[in-house]
DNA sequence: TATATTCAAGACCGAATGGTCAACAATTTC
DNA sequence: GAAATTGTTGACCATTCGGTCTTGAATATA
């Protein structure tokens, strides 16, 4: 039946993914995209349509593989308490600034600046994006012994406000702010979160 | 000495901070933007310089407008405590997408993300913004009774902190998200804050 | 091996991009 | 009023954009 595909999928959505990652959907041409992937635009065009939708579908893959691992991370009971886990995941943000060196940010976070106001296929996989990393750290809440005996009147706006902590920070991972400054969110978010529980002990 | 300009810079910039805060920067085309300032593009050029010089100076003019507004409100002791002037800042964020459908969300929070990474006086004027809204934070929180006498130990990441939440709404009001998110954030905040005051008086 | 079918990619497309320029209009100064 | 100077703007520029198409290579099946 003719000849076969040179490439994978997953593969070169992969690297697609790291691409609009980087640059953005505006700043990501046809040249640098080809480079990326080592492939010709006519055959990006053929197995995945347009810009639009390798867009999309590059988002799904940050969604499925990057908010994933950091849902699971939230959820991994065997090693840290729920806390612990919260703590961990930001160190994880603010290493990949201060170790790595890497700005990219956060895709699902850039695309909800860039793309989300007038794509509403991206619209939707941010909000739930957004939902997923929230319902993450309310597991992680949930989880701690610590803080399982708060109220979910407590824990949900509480697990809200971690989520929009989480985005703040990438926000600052992409402004080129001092790293001292995102260590101080985090530590002044775990105190408070410390003290949350402390005072409904009391 | 020859004609005369028939607009005022200032009155100008304006509208071109509006629409660059609209669109962003490769979203705003010269139509567009000439639609938005009634000029043409040539006397853009010849009275504010290329299209980037344009971006900087708009982002300026946001900086000095809304930043410092947002600063001032913070710091304005006339009318409430500075935990209570924190939460109607949050208040009036989430009331921009609640009532008004506002949906540009912060310039300097799309600048970030958007120009930061490649341009680098972009960077310095998204750094300086951030850091004054921190300030201004701190600002309020040494102005309140009920958290002044928190040391500076605490008021200091707290502040980092909640420029972080304030920052996360910010992406939270362009992602689509529901209101009653922004809510949360905004209400879980204020709870640890007032958690940690009373956390160390006890 | 012949044929059908799929894939790959250079060449090409119209449209839009940011930027420039030349001609004209408006006002100042002398 | 004449001359000099500046602002305005339609026309123009090369470049790049996303997208398409045609040609030839590859490989399946028969």
């Amino acid at each position: 039946m003719g000849r076969r595909r040179e490439f994978e999928e997953t593969e070169v959505l992969e690297k697609v993914k790291e691409a609009f990652w980087a640059h953005g959907y505006e700043g990501l041409s046809y040249p640098v995209l080809m480079k990326a992937t080592g492939l010709h635009k006519a055959s990006l065009y053929a197995a995945f349509g347009d810009k639009q939708d390798l867009y999309i579908q590059a988002l799904r893959a940050y969604n499925q593989m990057e908010v994933s691992g950091a849902v699971q991370h939230l959820s991994d009971e065997s090693d840290m308490n729920g806390v612990d886990r919260i703590q961990s995941l930001l160190t994880r943000v603010i290493d990949a600034v201060a170790i790595n060196n890497d700005r990219r940010g956060c895709f699902l976070c850039n695309a909800a600046i860039e793309q989300a106001p007038r794509n509403f296929a991206t619209q939707k996989i941010v909000t739930a994006g957004l939902e997923r990393m929230k319902l993450g750290f309310l597991k992680a809440l949930n989880d701690d012994p610590m803080t399982t005996t708060l109220s979910p009147n407590t824990l949900e706006p509480m697990s809200s406000t971690i989520t929009s902590v989480y985005f703040g920070m990438r926000v600052m991972a992409k402004s080129g702010i001092p790293i001292s400054m995102m260590k101080e969110a985090r530590n002044g978010l775990i105190d408070q979160i410390k003290a949350m529980s402390e005072a409904s002990t009391a």
